[in-house]
DNA sequence: TAAAAAATAAGACGGACGTTTGACTTTTTC
DNA sequence: GAAAAAGTCAAACGTCCGTCTTATTTTTTA
């Protein structure tokens, strides 16, 4: 109805397929993908419920275009990022420069409808069903294995199993920020505000490079029976 | 049909809402809350639909039963471990000991059925539906104010940000392996085996512990425009 | 302005969902 | 062994789902 209020996000036209993106990325950051119908966010995008199937035709592929819009220059920014702080391969680059390069621009994204697309990103790595999971891993791999490549030639030292563990703590907390569940701020009584990014930065990446700093972990020999 | 082949769940008899329980952890822990019916768990239990309602009533109560099943044992164990390594609680905890006490049994959990369940509840405290999350907090509200307790003895200079940030940091790397999406194991290239619960603590305590560990965060300075 | 293309609309498709009913069968109780 | 309780069952309730068809309207093109 009311047509300029409640264009949160900043990017796609004022058409039916850039409202259909925004209100599917409104929608889906709430409540999840299965949690959300192709009807909702019709309505919710004031358009026709064939127009989703017209421009989309599927639940999913609406889906990955939300994604795409966000994920896609973001990407852009990480390899950026990534090159500017590992320009020569032979050498290592500096930790801290790689933890910015990976996670600044998926804390910050590139506009202010960023708070929206973290939570959906942060839900979406771990939502239950496969398909969605597969469709935003798809996404991330063209930086991932960069990331990987270059924290293992930061810490050549390291055992396969050392450096698994320290992604997961890595990609855990990433994860976690992302989809700032509110939880934390419930356990220590503070109010459940919207990610300040500068903040997370200042905080996320001292504790991560502490981390990925520690000696080896040794693993335990094989105890005899 | 093969009475004993496929009961992994240890607790629950073998009656009807038995199966249910295990039958729901198993589905729920796969693909999450809303992307499991009520007919895909009687049918995987073999009871007749209408047992689910004739012994938990609403789906949204079999899943907390299925939660409450592990978590209730749970959380004594984690209460008496945090009582052994804090009986004084006007002296500061072991860092190591609270962590241990607080991250041990939702990892290693009481049973062979730890495996699923694990999945099933990292999966759920992010899960997109909120009466899920607000089921699955609420459950978690005896222990954790007591761990978060321990974590201020143990450091009164750190300030109610830097304790937030190391919280989320702790909860996010707890939640993402409990989760297991098997995304760190596809990047560094190992195949997705289920998590060693040795190993596991292995890493997870000096990791998290180094976090919480670091001198406090200098908040920026407000700066002048 | 006529023809072609693009966009929008209403509605129905088959199916799955959570939940409930009411009749039937088994088990327990005395 | 009769009465009561507990458990099981098939079937249906109303609702919502993703998708698609078909018709109509609007816009573009020539």
């Amino acid at each position: 109805m009311n047509r300029s209020e409640d264009t949160t996000a900043i990017p796609a036209a004022d058409d039916p397929s850039g409202r259909l993106l925004d209100a599917a990325e409104r929608l889906f950051a709430e409540r999840g993908f299965n949690g959300v119908s192709v009807r909702t966010i019709t309505a919710e995008a004031g358009v026709n419920l064939a127009s989703a199937h017209y421009y989309y035709r599927t639940k999913l592929s609406l889906f990955r275009a939300v994604f795409e819009r966000r994920v896609l220059p973001m990407n852009a920014e990480r390899l950026a990022r990534l090159e500017k702080a590992w320009p020569d391969r032979s050498l290592a680059p500096d930790l801290r420069e790689v933890l910015e390069a990976f996670i600044g621009p998926t804390i910050i994204v590139s506009s202010e409808a960023g708070e929206t697309f973290r939570r959906l990103s942060g839900l979406s790595s771990t939502d239950p069903a496969p398909e969605v999971r597969e469709t935003v891993f798809g996404l991330y791999d063209e930086v991932a294995p960069l990331f990987v490549a270059a924290l293992r030639k930061i810490r050549p030292d390291l055992g396969e199993r050392d450096l698994l563990w320290r992604l997961k703590c890595i990609f855990g907390a990433m994860m976690f920020v992302r989809a700032d569940n509110g939880r934390p701020e419930q356990l220590v009584g503070l109010p459940h505000a919207p990610v300040d990014a500068e903040e997370a930065m200042r905080h996320l990446i001292p504790y991560l490079a502490s981390i990925f700093e520690l000696p080896p972990v040794a693993p335990t020999k094989r105890r005899r029976k």
